[in-house]
DNA sequence: TTAGTTATTTTGATGAGTCAAAATAAATGT
DNA sequence: ACATTTATTTTGACTCATCAAAATAACTAA
């Protein structure tokens, strides 16, 4: 079995691919998993040693099909466990990442299951991160942001791409929740302010960075 | 935090020493974790160093108030996994011990007291086992089994202490689960045999050492 | 091109946890 | 009382994961 440590390096990798094919590089790896870039040339020479991933020096690494399988069932994991933290023990969404960094090396298989069902098999996790299927399959969809979206349109929130606890009890505390319909009635690049207003409520000031990490979709 | 290694080590000196003060010897030790006894010197001499045990050379060993406290909270979050184990994933009983042993280290206390409220303050796991309190109070009755208990006497089952999985499955299809009724008809020290009656079922053939397993007490 | 900057790799060291095997202490039996 | 058996401790070695700091390769700007 795969120790903690490596399935933490193969779930950052994906992360960092983007579900994709590209390469990853030794030191955006090192600052993901907060260890010194030396420490993960190491790592990775073993990885690639036990065939979970191919490296190539001096340009970056990538997850073979065994390290992307072993990648998706601790991402999985990871996700139906922030399902059941937030759905099930009522935690606040923005203390479950923590949490399930841990869970996500501790339960088995067999406990995956039976949580998944428990929970009625969700396609997202709290945060709107989509569920691995048990198969490996990973949706990819690409979702516009609410510092890229169409002005005036009116949108519903998919997803927010911060596990940070500042930055999600920020989301919480605006009401800016996936599910939740919004707008963008303003975006001035020059002085790098998006201005988001709900249904309900006064206008939203938020930074181009901070409107980057909210993932939004056209209301159907 | 202490490490996984560090709980394992003092949840089991509490267990071998029964709940009290007794010394526990290096062997058993070796023995419960599965090391070589060199091993056990090594880590005991460290857990002297950090105050978690008391360590008499050549006697034995024995926790401190600081480590018995870090045990009982070990053994806490293993009895209560076991319980949302079973009672909520409507696991095995005979699969649970093995699942926890890995979960005892993952869940924080804010999750722990989490599941204790979801699962209704429990006082026992599936075998029978107390649930040490939030306080640290953990129950020390000591109960008769099947093996010393009086004969024709009618019995209630309170606990296996035996978490292998086969003595468990043998538990479980033979009825002889916590909670159910049961009576000693004949007990034979010459040849080893114990057999016991249910009120509705044909008698069953024990070891001592099997017997020496199932708690009971007498029905009230 | 060439010098400087940045990313990556290499080297040497450390701590945690483990084992094998030798050394030692304690208990036991005659 | 002494030799033997058994439990414990010591010693030296090993793996895994990490860091600090030096070496090297690759990119960038003049
Ligand atoms: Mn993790
Ligand atoms: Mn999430
Ligand atoms: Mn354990
Ligand atoms: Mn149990």
């Amino acid at each position: 079995m795969a120790t903690s440590t490596v399935e933490n390096y193969l779930k950052h990798m994906l992360l960092l691919s983007e579900g994709g094919e590209e390469l990853v590089s030794m030191g955006a790896l090192a600052e993901a998993l907060a260890v010194v870039p030396g420490t993960v040339t190491t790592m990775v020479k073993a990885l690639a040693d036990s065939g979970h991933v191919e490296h190539r020096p001096r340009q970056g690494v990538r997850l073979t099909a065994e390290g992307r399988r072993v990648a998706l069932n601790v991402l999985r994991k990871h996700r139906l466990v922030e399902c059941f933290l937030v759905n099930v023990l009522k935690m606040d969404w923005a203390a479950v990442d923590t949490e399930a960094e841990q869970l996500e090396h501790a339960i088995s298989d067999e406990v995956l299951d039976r949580l998944d069902a428990l929970l009625g098999h969700p396609a997202t996790d709290p945060h709107g991160d989509p569920i691995p299927s048990r198969q490996g399959k990973l949706d990819s969809q690409v979702y516009a942001t609410l510092a890229t979206c169409v002005v005036e349109k009116p949108l519903r929130i998919v997803r927010i791409t911060d596990q940070s606890a500042e930055f999600l009890q920020f989301v919480e505390q605006n009401r800016l929740l996936p599910g939740e319909s919004v707008r963008v009635t303003e975006r001035n690049l020059a002085s790098g302010l998006v201005t988001a207003k709900k249904t309900a409520g006064r206008p939203l000031a938020l930074s181009l960075a901070a409107a980057g990490k909210i993932l939004v979709q056209p209301t159907r």
